[in-house]
RNA sequence: GGAGAGAUGGCUGAGUGGUCGAAAGCGACAGUUUGCUAAACUGUUGAACUGGGAAACCGGUUCCGCGGGUUCGAAUCCCGCUCUCUCCGCCA
Protein backbone atom coordinates (compact mmCIF):
# COMPACT_ATOMS: atom_id res chain seq x y z
CA UNK A 1 0.00 0.00 0.00
CA UNK A 2 1.31 3.67 -0.43
CA UNK A 3 1.17 6.03 1.37
CA UNK A 4 -2.27 8.50 1.09
CA UNK A 5 -0.42 11.63 1.44
CA UNK A 6 1.78 10.38 -1.11
CA UNK A 7 -0.94 9.60 -3.64
CA UNK A 8 -2.63 12.91 -2.77
CA UNK A 9 0.54 14.90 -3.68
CA UNK A 10 1.78 13.34 -6.12
CA UNK A 11 -1.27 12.35 -8.44
CA UNK A 12 0.36 12.53 -11.87
CA UNK A 13 3.27 11.07 -10.72
CA UNK A 14 1.77 7.62 -9.53
CA UNK A 15 -0.73 7.78 -12.52
CA UNK A 16 2.61 7.37 -14.73
CA UNK A 17 4.01 4.85 -12.49
CA UNK A 18 0.73 2.57 -13.11
CA UNK A 19 1.08 3.27 -16.52
CA UNK A 20 4.85 2.72 -16.92
CA UNK A 21 3.57 -1.01 -14.81
CA UNK A 22 1.19 -1.74 -17.44
CA UNK A 23 -1.38 -2.35 -14.95
CA UNK A 24 -5.08 -2.72 -15.97
CA UNK A 25 -7.14 0.60 -16.56
CA UNK A 26 -9.75 -0.36 -13.63
CA UNK A 27 -6.37 0.32 -11.48
CA UNK A 28 -5.17 3.57 -13.41
CA UNK A 29 -8.91 4.78 -12.35
CA UNK A 30 -8.32 3.84 -8.58
CA UNK A 31 -6.13 6.75 -8.31
CA UNK A 32 -8.76 9.34 -9.45
CA UNK A 33 -11.04 7.20 -6.71
CA UNK A 34 -8.68 7.92 -4.01
CA UNK A 35 -8.73 11.25 -4.38
CA UNK A 36 -11.70 11.96 -4.46
CA UNK A 37 -13.03 9.49 -1.78
CA UNK A 38 -10.36 10.84 0.70
CA UNK A 39 -11.98 14.37 -0.17
CA UNK A 40 -15.41 12.81 1.08
CA UNK A 41 -13.86 11.77 4.00
CA UNK A 42 -12.38 14.80 5.29
CA UNK A 43 -15.50 16.62 5.03
CA UNK A 44 -17.83 14.21 6.71
CA UNK A 45 -14.98 13.37 9.25
CA UNK A 46 -14.95 16.60 10.24
CA UNK A 47 -18.70 17.42 10.53
CA UNK A 48 -18.53 14.03 12.73
CA UNK A 49 -15.36 15.34 14.91
CA UNK A 50 -17.54 18.14 15.81
CA UNK A 51 -20.27 16.01 16.75
CA UNK A 52 -18.18 14.27 19.12
CA UNK A 53 -16.57 16.99 20.84
CA UNK A 54 -20.04 18.49 21.72
CA UNK A 55 -21.31 15.12 22.71
CA UNK A 56 -18.18 14.68 24.87
CA UNK A 57 -18.62 17.84 26.68
CA UNK A 58 -22.44 17.16 27.17
CA UNK A 59 -21.59 13.79 28.84
CA UNK A 60 -18.51 15.17 31.15
CA UNK A 61 -21.21 18.37 32.00
CA UNK A 62 -24.01 15.65 32.71
CA UNK A 63 -21.57 14.11 35.62
CA UNK A 64 -20.97 17.17 37.25
CA UNK A 65 -24.83 18.53 37.06
CA UNK A 66 -26.37 18.19 40.17
CA UNK A 67 -29.51 20.19 39.70
CA UNK A 68 -32.17 17.70 38.35
CA UNK A 69 -33.57 19.66 35.51
CA UNK A 70 -30.47 20.76 33.96
CA UNK A 71 -29.26 17.88 34.13
CA UNK A 72 -32.25 16.77 32.45
CA UNK A 73 -31.89 19.11 29.59
CA UNK A 74 -28.15 17.67 28.96
CA UNK A 75 -29.36 14.22 28.73
CA UNK A 76 -31.61 15.44 26.15
CA UNK A 77 -28.99 17.40 24.25
CA UNK A 78 -27.05 14.54 24.43
CA UNK A 79 -29.71 12.00 22.67
CA UNK A 80 -30.04 14.46 20.03
CA UNK A 81 -26.23 14.55 19.19
CA UNK A 82 -26.72 10.88 18.93
CA UNK A 83 -29.36 10.58 16.56
CA UNK A 84 -27.20 12.80 14.91
CA UNK A 85 -23.98 11.25 14.25
CA UNK A 86 -25.18 7.85 13.63
CA UNK A 87 -25.56 8.07 9.74
CA UNK A 88 -22.51 10.07 9.37
CA UNK A 89 -20.47 7.67 11.49
CA UNK A 90 -21.78 4.87 9.29
CA UNK A 91 -20.97 6.60 6.22
CA UNK A 92 -17.60 7.91 7.35
CA UNK A 93 -16.84 4.30 8.43
CA UNK A 94 -17.94 3.30 4.92
CA UNK A 95 -15.66 5.66 3.11
CA UNK A 96 -12.57 4.43 4.88
CA UNK A 97 -12.84 0.69 4.02
CA UNK A 98 -13.09 1.58 0.19
CA UNK A 99 -10.54 4.22 0.33
CA UNK A 100 -8.29 1.58 2.07
CA UNK A 101 -9.61 -0.88 -0.76
CA UNK A 102 -9.02 0.86 -3.35
CA UNK A 103 -5.95 2.77 -2.23
CA UNK A 104 -4.33 -1.37 -1.73
CA UNK A 105 -4.98 -2.16 -5.26
CA UNK A 106 -2.38 0.72 -6.44
CA UNK A 107 1.15 -0.65 -7.04
CA UNK A 108 4.05 0.45 -5.41
CA UNK A 109 5.84 3.00 -7.47
CA UNK A 110 9.11 2.15 -9.01
CA UNK A 111 13.00 1.85 -8.91
CA UNK A 112 14.10 4.90 -11.79
CA UNK A 113 16.56 2.58 -12.90
CA UNK A 114 14.07 -0.39 -13.82
CA UNK A 115 13.68 -0.33 -17.36
CA UNK A 116 10.57 0.61 -18.70
CA UNK A 117 8.11 -1.22 -20.74
CA UNK A 118 6.96 -4.70 -20.57
CA UNK A 119 7.36 -8.37 -21.54
CA UNK A 120 10.74 -10.15 -21.77
CA UNK A 121 12.14 -7.92 -24.51
CA UNK A 122 11.86 -4.70 -22.12
CA UNK A 123 13.56 -6.88 -19.32
CA UNK A 124 17.20 -5.89 -19.09
CA UNK A 125 19.76 -8.68 -19.06
CA UNK A 126 22.59 -7.00 -16.77
CA UNK A 127 25.35 -10.38 -17.19
CA UNK A 128 25.35 -13.72 -17.80
CA UNK A 129 28.09 -15.74 -15.82
CA UNK A 130 29.24 -19.27 -16.43
CA UNK A 131 29.46 -20.86 -19.76
CA UNK A 132 27.01 -23.12 -20.70
CA UNK A 133 28.55 -26.94 -20.97
CA UNK A 134 29.27 -28.47 -24.55
CA UNK A 135 27.36 -32.36 -25.08
CA UNK A 136 28.95 -35.14 -26.72
CA UNK A 137 25.37 -36.47 -26.49
CA UNK A 138 21.71 -34.80 -26.97
CA UNK A 139 21.67 -33.53 -23.60
CA UNK A 140 18.24 -35.49 -21.59
CA UNK A 141 16.08 -33.11 -20.12
CA UNK A 142 14.92 -34.01 -16.04
CA UNK A 143 11.75 -35.53 -16.88
CA UNK A 144 13.66 -38.19 -18.91
CA UNK A 145 16.73 -38.19 -16.36
CA UNK A 146 14.18 -38.33 -13.21
CA UNK A 147 12.27 -41.61 -14.93
CA UNK A 148 15.03 -43.34 -15.79
CA UNK A 149 17.04 -42.96 -12.68
CA UNK A 150 13.39 -43.34 -10.64
CA UNK A 151 13.86 -40.01 -8.50
CA UNK A 152 10.48 -38.53 -10.02
CA UNK A 153 7.10 -39.89 -10.12
CA UNK A 154 4.65 -37.76 -11.74
CA UNK A 155 2.13 -40.27 -12.33
CA UNK A 156 1.62 -40.75 -8.73
CA UNK A 157 1.68 -37.48 -8.00
CA UNK A 158 -1.42 -37.15 -10.96
CA UNK A 159 -2.87 -40.05 -9.54
CA UNK A 160 -2.98 -39.17 -6.19
CA UNK A 161 -3.03 -35.53 -5.87
CA UNK A 162 -3.30 -34.04 -9.27
CA UNK A 163 -1.55 -32.91 -12.16
CA UNK A 164 1.14 -30.52 -10.92
CA UNK A 165 2.36 -32.66 -8.37
CA UNK A 166 4.92 -35.17 -8.08
CA UNK A 167 6.66 -37.41 -5.90
CA UNK A 168 10.88 -37.02 -5.23
CA UNK A 169 12.07 -40.51 -4.71
CA UNK A 170 15.32 -41.94 -3.60
CA UNK A 171 18.47 -39.57 -4.67
CA UNK A 172 16.35 -36.80 -5.96
CA UNK A 173 15.09 -36.60 -2.23
CA UNK A 174 18.71 -36.80 -0.91
CA UNK A 175 19.36 -33.75 -3.81
CA UNK A 176 16.53 -31.89 -2.16
CA UNK A 177 17.23 -32.27 1.44
CA UNK A 178 21.17 -31.33 0.27
CA UNK A 179 20.04 -28.36 -0.97
CA UNK A 180 17.85 -27.25 1.71
CA UNK A 181 20.92 -27.68 4.17
CA UNK A 182 23.77 -26.33 2.13
CA UNK A 183 21.69 -22.90 1.72
CA UNK A 184 20.71 -22.91 4.89
CA UNK A 185 23.65 -23.39 6.32
CA UNK A 186 25.56 -20.65 3.94
CA UNK A 187 23.15 -18.17 5.05
CA UNK A 188 23.13 -18.62 8.34
CA UNK A 189 26.56 -18.03 8.45
CA UNK A 190 25.94 -14.81 6.45
CA UNK A 191 24.05 -13.13 9.08
CA UNK A 192 20.75 -14.91 8.54
CA UNK A 193 18.27 -16.16 11.37
CA UNK A 194 16.82 -19.50 10.18
CA UNK A 195 13.17 -20.02 10.40
CA UNK A 196 11.33 -22.93 8.99
CA UNK A 197 7.75 -21.15 8.62
CA UNK A 198 3.99 -22.25 8.48
CA UNK A 199 2.89 -23.72 5.52
CA UNK A 200 -0.15 -21.66 6.07
CA UNK A 201 -1.25 -17.93 6.75
CA UNK A 202 -4.09 -15.60 7.45
CA UNK A 203 -6.01 -13.90 4.59
CA UNK A 204 -4.92 -10.70 5.95
CA UNK A 205 -1.37 -11.22 6.11
CA UNK A 206 -1.39 -12.33 2.26
CA UNK A 207 -2.82 -8.82 1.98
CA UNK A 208 -0.01 -7.15 3.52
CA UNK A 209 2.26 -8.79 1.61
CA UNK A 210 0.17 -8.35 -1.82
CA UNK A 211 -1.30 -10.76 -2.84
CA UNK A 212 -4.84 -11.19 -3.42
CA UNK A 213 -6.39 -14.78 -2.39
CA UNK A 214 -9.87 -13.84 -2.95
CA UNK A 215 -9.60 -12.62 -7.19
CA UNK A 216 -10.46 -15.42 -9.96
CA UNK A 217 -7.71 -15.43 -10.94
CA UNK A 218 -5.71 -15.82 -7.83
CA UNK A 219 -2.68 -18.16 -7.67
CA UNK A 220 -3.62 -18.94 -3.64
CA UNK A 221 -5.34 -22.07 -2.47
CA UNK A 222 -7.81 -21.00 -0.03
CA UNK A 223 -8.46 -23.70 3.06
CA UNK A 224 -12.28 -23.98 2.90
CA UNK A 225 -14.41 -22.84 5.98
CA UNK A 226 -11.19 -21.34 7.57
CA UNK A 227 -9.41 -17.71 6.91
CA UNK A 228 -6.73 -19.42 5.85
CA UNK A 229 -4.81 -20.02 2.58
CA UNK A 230 -1.16 -22.13 1.50
CA UNK A 231 1.38 -20.09 1.01
CA UNK A 232 2.66 -19.55 -2.08
CA UNK A 233 5.66 -18.28 -0.98
CA UNK A 234 8.02 -17.58 2.79
CA UNK A 235 7.95 -14.38 2.15
CA UNK A 236 4.52 -14.37 3.53
CA UNK A 237 5.10 -16.00 6.48
CA UNK A 238 8.17 -14.38 7.03
CA UNK A 239 7.29 -10.57 6.63
CA UNK A 240 4.16 -11.20 8.68
CA UNK A 241 5.88 -12.29 11.37
CA UNK A 242 7.12 -9.25 12.45
CA UNK A 243 3.62 -7.47 11.69
CA UNK A 244 2.22 -5.21 14.22
CA UNK A 245 5.64 -4.50 15.88
CA UNK A 246 7.55 -1.34 16.26
CA UNK A 247 11.46 -2.15 15.75
CA UNK A 248 14.36 -0.38 17.64
CA UNK A 249 16.78 1.34 15.07
CA UNK A 250 19.70 -0.75 16.64
CA UNK A 251 18.10 -4.34 15.83
CA UNK A 252 18.20 -3.44 12.35
CA UNK A 253 18.54 -4.65 9.51
CA UNK A 254 16.55 -7.84 10.59
CA UNK A 255 17.91 -10.42 7.92
CA UNK A 256 15.98 -13.80 8.53
CA UNK A 257 15.87 -17.20 5.71
CA UNK A 258 12.91 -19.10 5.66
CA UNK A 259 11.74 -22.81 4.90
CA UNK A 260 8.56 -23.54 3.98
CA UNK A 261 6.42 -25.31 1.49
CA UNK A 262 4.98 -23.44 -1.28
CA UNK A 263 1.66 -23.85 -3.30
CA UNK A 264 0.55 -22.43 -6.53
CA UNK A 265 -2.50 -22.80 -8.42
CA UNK A 266 -0.83 -22.09 -11.52
CA UNK A 267 -4.47 -19.80 -12.71
CA UNK A 268 -3.85 -19.07 -16.59
CA UNK A 269 -0.19 -20.12 -16.77
CA UNK A 270 -1.18 -23.63 -18.30
CA UNK A 271 0.72 -24.04 -21.76
CA UNK A 272 4.33 -22.72 -22.19
CA UNK A 273 6.72 -24.09 -19.81
CA UNK A 274 4.42 -26.07 -17.57
CA UNK A 275 6.47 -29.65 -18.09
CA UNK A 276 8.08 -31.47 -15.56
CA UNK A 277 9.48 -29.68 -12.37
CA UNK A 278 9.16 -26.29 -13.94
CA UNK A 279 5.50 -24.75 -13.19
CA UNK A 280 4.38 -27.04 -10.15
CA UNK A 281 1.57 -26.62 -7.72
CA UNK A 282 4.16 -27.21 -4.83
CA UNK A 283 7.57 -26.97 -3.97
CA UNK A 284 10.07 -26.25 -1.28
CA UNK A 285 11.89 -23.05 -0.88
CA UNK A 286 14.47 -21.34 0.99
CA UNK A 287 13.52 -18.29 0.88
CA UNK A 288 15.97 -14.79 2.41
CA UNK A 289 13.74 -11.68 4.19
CA UNK A 290 15.41 -8.70 5.27
CA UNK A 291 13.50 -5.44 7.37
CA UNK A 292 15.53 -2.88 7.77
CA UNK A 293 15.68 1.38 7.14
CA UNK A 294 14.58 2.89 4.34
CA UNK A 295 18.29 3.96 3.20
CA UNK A 296 19.92 0.36 3.32
CA UNK A 297 16.97 -1.14 1.51
CA UNK A 298 18.83 -0.59 -1.77
CA UNK A 299 22.18 -2.08 -0.49
CA UNK A 300 20.54 -4.98 0.41
CA UNK A 301 18.94 -5.86 -2.51
CA UNK A 302 22.52 -6.05 -4.24
CA UNK A 303 23.26 -8.27 -1.11
CA UNK A 304 20.52 -10.42 -1.75
CA UNK A 305 21.38 -10.50 -6.02
CA UNK A 306 25.23 -11.16 -4.73
CA UNK A 307 24.21 -14.07 -2.39
CA UNK A 308 21.73 -15.78 -5.22
CA UNK A 309 24.50 -14.85 -7.55
CA UNK A 310 27.34 -16.36 -5.33
CA UNK A 311 25.02 -19.87 -4.84
CA UNK A 312 24.45 -20.40 -8.06
CA UNK A 313 28.34 -20.00 -8.66
CA UNK A 314 29.19 -22.72 -5.83
CA UNK A 315 26.73 -24.87 -7.78
CA UNK A 316 28.19 -24.50 -11.05
CA UNK A 317 25.30 -23.41 -12.84
CA UNK A 318 25.59 -21.15 -15.60
CA UNK A 319 22.98 -18.05 -15.30
CA UNK A 320 22.04 -14.70 -16.25
CA UNK A 321 20.68 -11.94 -14.42
CA UNK A 322 17.66 -9.75 -15.70
CA UNK A 323 16.78 -6.33 -14.44
CA UNK A 324 13.14 -6.65 -14.47
CA UNK A 325 10.96 -4.16 -15.80
CA UNK A 326 8.64 -2.48 -14.89
CA UNK A 327 5.41 -4.07 -16.47
CA UNK A 328 6.32 -7.45 -14.82
CA UNK A 329 6.99 -6.16 -11.04
CA UNK A 330 3.83 -7.40 -9.71
CA UNK A 331 2.50 -5.19 -7.07
CA UNK A 332 4.60 -4.85 -4.27
CA UNK A 333 7.89 -4.23 -5.97
CA UNK A 334 10.00 -1.12 -6.12
CA UNK A 335 13.15 -3.13 -7.72
CA UNK A 336 13.15 -6.56 -8.79
CA UNK A 337 16.21 -8.86 -10.45
CA UNK A 338 15.50 -12.10 -11.64
CA UNK A 339 18.37 -15.13 -11.87
CA UNK A 340 17.85 -17.46 -14.74
CA UNK A 341 19.89 -20.65 -14.75
CA UNK A 342 20.77 -22.46 -17.97
CA UNK A 343 18.65 -25.08 -18.84
CA UNK A 344 20.06 -27.28 -21.87
CA UNK A 345 17.58 -29.33 -22.66
CA UNK A 346 14.17 -28.14 -20.88
CA UNK A 347 14.16 -25.44 -22.90
CA UNK A 348 14.62 -26.80 -27.05
CA UNK A 349 18.88 -26.21 -28.10
CA UNK A 350 18.92 -24.84 -24.33
CA UNK A 351 17.67 -21.99 -22.65
CA UNK A 352 17.48 -19.72 -19.65
CA UNK A 353 14.66 -20.18 -17.28
CA UNK A 354 14.06 -18.17 -14.11
CA UNK A 355 15.25 -19.71 -10.73
CA UNK A 356 15.26 -17.30 -8.38
CA UNK A 357 13.92 -13.54 -7.93
CA UNK A 358 15.09 -10.74 -5.35
CA UNK A 359 12.56 -7.75 -4.85
CA UNK A 360 13.16 -4.65 -2.78
CA UNK A 361 9.58 -3.71 -1.54
CA UNK A 362 9.92 -0.43 0.00
CA UNK A 363 8.14 0.43 2.14
CA UNK A 364 4.80 -1.06 0.57
CA UNK A 365 4.24 -4.21 2.39
CA UNK A 366 5.40 -2.78 5.56
CA UNK A 367 2.37 -0.14 5.73
CA UNK A 368 0.04 -2.26 5.27
CA UNK A 369 1.49 -5.24 7.98
CA UNK A 370 2.25 -2.42 10.06
CA UNK A 371 5.95 -2.81 10.75
CA UNK A 372 7.68 0.18 11.98
CA UNK A 373 10.75 1.15 13.34
CA UNK A 374 11.88 4.11 16.22
CA UNK A 375 14.30 5.79 15.20
CA UNK A 376 17.02 6.91 17.67
CA UNK A 377 16.59 10.62 19.33
CA UNK A 378 13.27 11.05 17.23
CA UNK A 379 9.90 11.35 18.07
CA UNK A 380 7.45 8.94 16.41
CA UNK A 381 7.98 5.96 14.13
CA UNK A 382 8.79 5.39 10.71
CA UNK A 383 8.14 2.41 8.36
CA UNK A 384 10.47 -0.22 7.65
CA UNK A 385 11.46 -1.15 4.18
CA UNK A 386 11.07 -5.18 3.29
CA UNK A 387 13.16 -7.09 0.62
CA UNK A 388 12.60 -10.81 -0.21
CA UNK A 389 14.59 -13.02 -2.21
CA UNK A 390 15.05 -16.65 -3.54
CA UNK A 391 17.79 -18.36 -1.99
CA UNK A 392 16.59 -21.32 -3.60
CA UNK A 393 13.45 -23.16 -5.15
CA UNK A 394 14.38 -26.40 -4.57
CA UNK A 395 12.42 -27.67 -7.75
CA UNK A 396 13.87 -25.41 -10.46
CA UNK A 397 17.44 -25.61 -8.71
CA UNK A 398 16.92 -30.01 -9.33
CA UNK A 399 16.28 -29.18 -12.97
CA UNK A 400 18.96 -26.97 -13.26
CA UNK A 401 21.10 -29.93 -11.31
CA UNK A 402 19.73 -32.67 -13.77
CA UNK A 403 20.33 -31.39 -16.64
CA UNK A 404 23.60 -29.16 -16.69
CA UNK A 405 24.99 -32.08 -14.23
CA UNK A 406 24.24 -35.78 -16.26
CA UNK A 407 26.73 -37.82 -17.38
CA UNK A 408 26.88 -39.91 -20.87
CA UNK A 409 26.25 -43.17 -19.06
CA UNK A 410 22.55 -41.98 -17.55
CA UNK A 411 24.06 -41.16 -13.98
CA UNK A 412 24.29 -37.55 -13.10
CA UNK A 413 27.51 -35.49 -11.08
CA UNK A 414 26.61 -34.17 -7.75
CA UNK A 415 27.69 -30.67 -7.73
CA UNK A 416 30.80 -30.64 -5.65
CA UNK A 417 29.65 -28.11 -2.87
CA UNK A 418 26.79 -30.58 -2.18
CA UNK A 419 28.76 -33.69 -2.17
CA UNK A 420 29.05 -33.06 1.65
CA UNK A 421 25.42 -32.53 2.46
CA UNK A 422 24.30 -35.68 0.06
CA UNK A 423 27.08 -38.25 1.13
CA UNK A 424 27.67 -39.70 -2.75
CA UNK A 425 29.20 -38.33 -5.85
CA UNK A 426 26.98 -39.84 -8.61
CA UNK A 427 22.86 -40.01 -8.66
CA UNK A 428 21.06 -42.57 -9.28
CA UNK A 429 23.79 -45.21 -8.91
CA UNK A 430 23.51 -47.75 -6.42
C1' G B 1 -12.92 -31.31 21.94
C1' G B 2 -14.56 -30.18 27.54
C1' A B 3 -13.86 -26.97 32.19
C1' G B 4 -11.76 -22.70 34.35
C1' A B 5 -8.65 -18.10 34.57
C1' G B 6 -6.88 -14.02 32.08
C1' A B 7 -5.74 -9.89 28.11
C1' U B 8 -4.89 -2.26 30.75
C1' G B 9 0.92 2.32 28.53
C1' G B 10 8.18 0.07 27.12
C1' C B 11 7.39 -3.58 31.50
C1' U B 12 4.85 -4.92 36.37
C1' G B 13 0.16 -3.68 37.97
C1' A B 14 -4.33 -0.64 40.13
C1' G B 15 -8.82 0.74 38.36
C1' U B 16 -16.79 -2.37 38.62
C1' G B 17 -20.67 3.64 35.12
C1' G B 18 -19.10 10.33 34.87
C1' U B 19 -13.71 14.49 37.35
C1' C B 20 -9.64 8.14 33.62
C1' G B 21 -5.32 8.60 28.46
C1' A B 22 -5.73 5.97 32.88
C1' A B 23 -2.87 5.36 40.15
C1' A B 24 1.63 3.28 41.79
C1' G B 25 6.24 0.98 40.89
C1' C B 26 10.09 -0.24 37.42
C1' G B 27 12.58 1.23 33.16
C1' A B 28 13.99 5.28 29.91
C1' C B 29 15.22 10.51 29.27
C1' A B 30 16.69 15.43 31.29
C1' G B 31 18.45 18.29 35.43
C1' U B 32 20.76 18.89 40.54
C1' U B 33 24.75 16.67 43.22
C1' U B 34 29.65 14.23 41.82
C1' G B 35 36.90 13.88 40.18
C1' C B 36 34.21 9.62 37.18
C1' U B 37 30.49 5.88 37.93
C1' A B 38 26.74 4.61 41.25
C1' A B 39 23.22 6.31 44.78
C1' A B 40 19.85 10.19 46.15
C1' C B 41 16.62 14.14 44.77
C1' U B 42 13.60 16.95 41.02
C1' G B 43 11.18 16.87 36.53
C1' U B 44 9.73 14.64 31.80
C1' U B 45 8.01 10.22 29.61
C1' G B 46 2.26 6.26 24.69
C1' A B 47 0.36 6.17 19.63
C1' A B 48 -2.48 7.41 15.11
C1' C B 49 -5.20 11.10 12.71
C1' U B 50 -6.31 16.25 12.59
C1' G B 51 -7.05 22.18 13.17
C1' G B 52 -4.08 26.76 14.19
C1' G B 53 1.16 28.55 14.20
C1' A B 54 7.50 30.18 11.03
C1' A B 55 8.52 27.63 15.40
C1' A B 56 8.26 26.69 20.54
C1' C B 57 3.54 25.46 21.36
C1' C B 58 -1.84 25.41 21.80
C1' G B 59 -6.60 22.81 20.46
C1' G B 60 -9.77 18.50 18.60
C1' U B 61 -10.99 13.17 17.46
C1' U B 62 -9.75 8.07 18.22
C1' C B 63 -7.20 4.08 20.89
C1' C B 64 -7.49 -0.06 27.88
C1' G B 65 -7.03 -7.83 23.03
C1' C B 66 -10.71 -7.52 18.48
C1' G B 67 -15.92 -6.66 16.84
C1' G B 68 -20.82 -5.44 18.16
C1' G B 69 -24.54 -3.72 21.95
C1' U B 70 -26.74 -0.95 26.36
C1' U B 71 -26.25 4.37 28.12
C1' C B 72 -26.57 11.39 27.71
C1' G B 73 -21.79 9.04 29.30
C1' A B 74 -18.08 2.49 29.15
C1' A B 75 -11.32 0.34 30.74
C1' U B 76 -15.69 -0.62 33.96
C1' C B 77 -22.23 -3.54 32.17
C1' C B 78 -24.11 -7.21 28.04
C1' C B 79 -23.18 -10.39 23.50
C1' G B 80 -19.80 -12.59 19.90
C1' C B 81 -14.73 -13.58 18.53
C1' U B 82 -9.37 -14.09 18.96
C1' C B 83 -5.21 -15.09 21.73
C1' U B 84 -2.59 -16.69 26.33
C1' C B 85 -2.33 -19.77 30.77
C1' U B 86 -4.05 -24.11 33.92
C1' C B 87 -6.65 -28.84 34.18
C1' C B 88 -9.03 -33.05 31.49
C1' G B 89 -9.56 -35.78 26.85
C1' C B 90 -7.23 -36.93 22.11
C1' C B 91 -2.86 -37.10 19.31
C1' A B 92 2.55 -37.07 15.93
Amino acid sequence: MLDLKYVLANVELVKQNCRDRHVSPEILEEVEHVVRLDGEYRLILKEVEELRRRANEVAQATGKEKDAGKRAELVAEGKALKTASGDKEATLRALEIELKDRLGRIPNMTHPDAPVGSGDDANRELRIVGTPRKFDWTPRDHLEIGRDLDMIDFEAGGKVTGSGFYYLKNDAVLLDLALQQYTMKKLAGAGFTPVITPDLARIQILEGIGFNPRGSETQVYSVDQTDLCLVGTAEITLGGMLADTVLEETEMPKKYVGLSHCFRTEAGAAGRASRGLYRVHQFTKVEMFAFCKPEDSGAIHLDFLRLEEEIFQELGIPYRVIDTCTGDLGGPAYRKFDLEAWMPAFFAGGGFGEVTSTSDCSDYQARRLNIRYKAEGQKGTKFVHTLNGTAVAISRAIIAILENYQREDGFVDVPPVLVPFLGKTILGKK
